[in-house]
DNA sequence: CTCTTGACTGAGG
DNA sequence: GCCTCAGCCAAGA
């Protein structure tokens, strides 16, 4: 059966909760697990519900580990300190050690 | 139904 | 390595 569209948000918001401490994944690494890989708009778009749930959306970046979505979040700086907490590098909006925090649900699942 | 917008990504110059 | 263009899909007006 296919219900991909009705279930897409939450199935980005299941995913990201997935997502484990001091870890990040890029939205193009959720839609490719939700078997859209061509959606990755439509996982930030979706995020964008994701506002005062129990999504960890400031671990969901972009491909190229900047945050994209920070202007989202309540403060400027929020999402940056957030990862910071978890032990995530974050320079300018841009993660560091990309490639060793990366964390793909694809794969890891 | 049509058009616009968007927390993206890949390919080309 | 950076910038620009095009493709992609869903939701809202």
């Amino acid at each position: 059966m296919k219900q991909e569209t009705l279930n897409f948000f939450d199935k980005v918001y299941e995913v990201a909760r997935l997502i484990p401490y001091g870890r990040v994944t890029s939205y193009g690494a959720i839609a490719n697990y939700l078997g859209a890989k061509r959606s990755a708009r439509m996982v930030g778009y979706a995020m964008n519900g994701s506002a005062g749930k129990d999504v960890p959306a400031h671990r969901v970046v972009n491909r190229k580990g900047l945050l994209t979505g920070k202007h989202h979040f309540d403060g400027t700086n929020l999402m940056q300190q957030l990862l910071e907490s978890e032990g995530i590098e974050v320079i300018e909006n841009q993660i560091q050690n990309l490639d060793k925090v990366y964390w793909d649900p694809a794969k890891e699942l």
